[in-house]
Order: C-alpha cells, then structure tokens, then sequence
DNA sequence: GCCGTTTTCGGCCCGACTGTTTTCAGTCG
C-alpha cells in the first residue's frame, strides 16, 4: 500500500467522522496525518515497519498504530463500520464543488437525500433552495457542479490510467500465448483522460489467452469474451479491452485501436485512393496482403511520413504526412530546464538543495523556483522578507552546486482584477515570476479574461500559469477568451504555461496550435511539490506533443543563456 | 487525536469569498 493510497484512506475517515456529525479536532488530526503521509519522502510501509510512524508530524501514538495496522493488514480498524453506519453516496456528494460534509449532512438529515440523482431533482424542484443556509445560488452553484461530475463520471485522469495500463502491459507481455503486445487507443495518443484502456497483442491462441487474462490480479470482473476482443473491468473501476490479432495483423490492428475514429477513417481513405484496401486486419492489394511489420512499414506502404501517435485526432495530420509537412515534435531530450517548482518555503516538501539535486538527476541546466506569494495564505505564501531569505539560501545553493543553476523565481498571485500580488519593482528583482489565479474563480469570461489579460502584460511576468485554473474530471476552470489572453501574450511577450500536474494540464492542448501560430512561447512546468513531482514532465510533454509543440516552440527547452536572454528582452 | 511545553492542558493554518442573514457558517485554496 503506498502512501497515497493510505493518505486517501485517512482523509475518507476524516470525511466519514463529518458525515456523521462528529465535530472537533479529531477530524482534524486524521486529515493532518493523511497530509503528512502524503509529503512523506519515504514509503510509510517502511515507517511503520520500523516502528517509526509516530515521529512523524502530525502522527502520534493512536494513529500510528492504527495506520501501521492499515499498511499491514490493509484495513483501518473501524472503518467498515464507519461507512456502515453513513449512506454510501454522501460521500460521493461530497465531491461536488460547493458541497462539503456539513451540508452534505444537512441534505441528508432534511431531506433523505442519498445520492446524486436525487440531489439533482432537489435542485430542480426548488427543495434545496428552500432549506435555511441554503438560497438560489448555491442551489444552483450545486446544479451546475452535478451535471459537471455527471459528464465526467467514469473518466480517469492520465496518470492512474497510464499505471493501469502499464500493469495489464506488465502481466501480458510475460505470457507465454502472447507474441506481441502494446498499449493503444486514447491512451497512446496522450489524451487528458479517458473512459477505458486498449492494448492489442498478437498471440496464436486467442482463447488461451483470454482464459490467462482473467488471472490477472488486478481484474474485478469480466465483461465480455469473444474471438477477438475480450473485455474487463479492473479493480480500479476501469475497463480493460484486450484486442487479440495474428502477427500478421499486429501493426494494422495496433494503428486501428489507437484511433481516434476520425484520423482511422482518414487514413483508410487514403489507401481505397490509392487503390488499396486497409481494416484492422490488415492493408490489401486486391485479395493480396501487404505487410506491414510495424507502424512506420503501413505509412510507408501508404506514401506517407509516421505520424505520432499523439497528433491521430483527424485534425490535418493525414495531409501534412502525406506533404512532409508534420511538426517534428518536441521530446524530452529537448527539455533543458524546469521553471515552476515549490519548496518547503511554501507548500512544497523538499528543500531548495533537494529540489535543485533532483533536477540536475534528471539531466536539466537548471531550475526555477516558484514558491506562492503572500496572498496564498493556505499554501504558507512567502512576503517580500521570506522572499529574501529564500534568495539567500538559492545564492548558497548555487554556490555549492556544479552543473545546474537554481533561478529565483515566484508563483505570484493574480489578484481580483489582474492586478498582482507584489509590488513592480520587486517582481523586477526575480529572474523567473509565474502568474497565476488561485482566488475567486466565479467570474464571468469578460471579467476573467481582463483580469488575465492584465496579468500577461505585466511587463515584469514572464509566464502565466495554468491559464483556466481548471482541476480536470473535478472543476472547470473559470472561462476565458483564449484567443485574446494569446493575442496579449503574443504582444506582451509573455508565456503561456503548459501545466504538467496531470490534475491540471492547463493550456488546453487544443489551444496550442494558435499560440504557435501567434509565436508565443510555452513553458511546460510540473508544478512539482515535491521530488517524484518533478517527473510529471513526461504528463505535460505528452499534451504538448498533442497540441503539435515543437522544441522551437518550447520556452523550457532553451539553453539557459538564451532564456536568460529572451526574459530581459521581454521586460 | 496531536503537539508543545511555562509538562498534562489548551490550542490546533488562515484569510477570502459567497450567500445568507443581519453577524456568520461553510467552503476553498
């Protein structure tokens, strides 16, 4: 069990301890203790099995008894009976934005309330709203966060779906049936979330096969049996479709999965013009095959360049592989810096030093260090004086290390109307400052998008951080005119961040291909708070290649002397 | 339930915003 896993489990007790009417402190502590183990450095498996759990901070002798039983035995002690004693779909009610377990408690003790449909029909039939502490907004406000949740239910975000999907690959690639196999579908073409997962695998015994993927450990339950594609639902909520093809057929099949629909359709259109025929079984002349080994051996065959599996969206990639013409995209070997990472300073968990160790592990030059500013009071944002003690302890850093260079930088808050949260001369003094929204994000598209546009012309601000403030499957951003914040970004010189929290990945990658066509730069950030988060890179660089981002295009794959250049030049 | 300590009990991250109510509770970041 790793500590995510028992960090979500201590926060489900803490929200079961409020959905049941317990009040004070205790809550408090089992939310504090699932924070500390979620910013542990180490496997709290270790800790506890060195007895060491209660020199944590924020753990103390009761829990860390409980959490080493937890770790041990996989369950904490009275939990079950927990969530027995509170209807199952509060908690799930508790995710909607605008709804915390005090009111989530109310609905239920008022009006019987216990899932989400029927919440919704109390929002339409005015019952919500006529409750007292509750009025027409919040009715609303809830309203509209339902139907969000709704559109998203059953959508995994990038990064679960992608340890599920190296788990099925993991299993199956040590097969005895199996010849072949690969991760396809939405996956593969690096979407920001999706429904299902796709591997195609070419083995000569389907059925063994099929009979050998039911023994997978991590398979709740089967779906579906066929001759050619089987389906499961992994334990994660996901399903699992499992493609079973000859070897022959592997790479047209492969191809066929990853999709999407329309870049297929596109690509078997070009083949009837060529006077071929292409299905997932394969490219024919006639009744005669063509083989094709691999992927790039079916491009080929079709006259065109090989398209990367991120750019298949139907949009114009068929055209330009077939002129020549695709983006040679960016790729991590590119990826020179790392500009917008937190410390301890803020809500960060590691130190400057570590931070700085850690980037320079991974092969980058260098490192901006953007802590929160003042106004994120919750994420201990700094003041000017903390702001100049952190400087000292970066000149010291740098003082002590060889082969990377650790800049100052700020993740300054964008205030109400644009305004931002320090001062312009100060903000002069920094040699990286991220702005961004964390506040007050019901505005309207106007008032958001001059509220942002104001920040990118700060001539002090070099790049706008995740522009929409969106938190993917959970919150929508604030709306915004994305065309006007490039526009001003393209005149102000500013870039635009590309947010590699795979919470986040904020630009929309849709919206790249206008900011390239504006020349604005983007800087593919991990927001890491921590070591492991500085390796949410490749999240961020897959969404970028999406959007069709080149290492031109990219302001993190300078070398240091050019982003040192280009930043004085856009102040 | 944890922490610190002026060591056994009192305080616990905190400020802004929103909607509601009329002085504040709930939520959020």
């Amino acid at each position: 069990m790793d500590n995510r896993e028992v960090a979500e489990i201590l926060e489900e007790t803490a929200t079961l301890m409020e959905l049941n009417g317990e009040g004070g402190f205790r809550i408090r502590a089992y939310a504090n203790a699932a924070r500390a183990i979620d910013s542990l450095g180490e496997p709290v498996a270790a800790l506890a099995a060195a007895g060491k759990l209660d020199s944590v901070r924020g753990i103390g002798k009761g829990l860390a008894g409980r959490i080493s039983e937890l770790v041990e035995t996989g369950h904490l002690p009275g939990l079950e009976e927990m969530k027995a004693s509170v209807p199952e779909g509060l908690i799930e009610m508790t995710e909607i934005p605008g709804l915390g377990a005090k009111r989530v408690r109310a609905i239920y003790e008022e009006l019987g309330i216990v899932d989400i449909d029927a919440l919704s029909r109390a929002c339409d039939s005015g019952d919500l709203e006529a409750m007292s502490g509750f009025g027409r907004k919040t009715a609303e406000r809830i309203a509209h966060g339902i139907q969000y949740m709704q559109k998203h239910r059953g959508r995994f975000l990038c990064d679960n779906a992608g340890r599920d999907a190296e788990g099925v690959l993991a299993f199956l690639e040590g097969r005895a049936n199996v010849d072949r196999v690969a991760v396809a579908g939405s996956i593969r073409r690096r979407m920001e979330a999706h429904t299902d997962l796709d591997l195609v695998a070419s083995t000569n015994d389907p059925d063994a096969l099929a009979v050998a993927f039911t023994g997978y450990g991590e398979v709740a339950e089967v779906v579906e049996t066929g001759e050619s594609r089987m389906s499961v639902v992994l334990k994660s909520g996901m399903r699992a479709n499992l493609w079973m093809v000859e070897a022959a057929a592997f790479a047209t099949a492969l191809h066929f999965v990853t999709g999407s629909e329309a870049h297929v359709a596109q690509v078997c259109d070009r083949a009837s013009r060529l006077g071929l025929k292409l299905n997932d079984h394969g490219l024919f002349d006639g009744e005669r095959r063509i083989p094709c080994g691999d992927e790039p051996a079916l491009f080929e065959a079709l006259g065109l360049s090989e398209i990367p599996p991120e750019l298949r969206e139907g949009a114009n990639e068929v055209r330009l592989a077939g002129t020549g013409g695709l983006p040679k995209l960016v790729s991590r070997a590119d990826l020179r810096g790392t500009l917008h990472v937190h410390t301890r300073h803020s809500d960060g968990r590691a130190d400057v030093m570590e931070m700085a160790k850690a980037a320079a592990g991974l092969g980058y030059e260098y490192i901006g260090i953007c802590d929160h500013s003042k106004a994120a009071a919750y994420a201990n944002g700094l003041t000017e004086e903390r702001v100049r003690a952190q400087w000292e302890e970066i000149d010291s850093v740098n003082a002590k290390l060889d082969g990377i260079r650790v800049l100052k930088g700020i993740e300054v808050d964008i205030l109400g109307g644009g305004r931002l949260d320090f001062e312009d001369d100060f903000l002069s003094q920094f040699e990286v400052v991220v702005a961004s929204v964390h506040s007050r994000f019901g505005m309207t598209e106007a008032e958001a998008t001059e509220r942002i546009v104001r920040a990118v012309q700060n001539p002090h601000v070099h790049i706008l951080g995740h522009p929409t403030g969106r938190l993917l499957l959970s919150r929508e951003g604030y709306p915004l005119d994305h065309r006007a914040v490039i526009d001003a970004a393209a005149e102000a010189n500013t870039a635009i961040e590309l947010n590699a929290n795979p919470r986040r990945l904020d630009m929309d990658w849709r919206h790249i291909g206008y900011a390239r066509k504006k020349g604005v730069k983007i800087s593919i950030n991990t927001d890491a708070h921590s070591i492991v988060g500085l390796e949410q890179m490749e999240f961020g660089l897959g969404v970028g290649r999406k959007g069709g981002l080149t290492a031109g295009d990219v302001l993190n794959a300078m070398t240091l002397d050019d982003f040192q250049t280009w930043r004085s030049k856009s102040e």
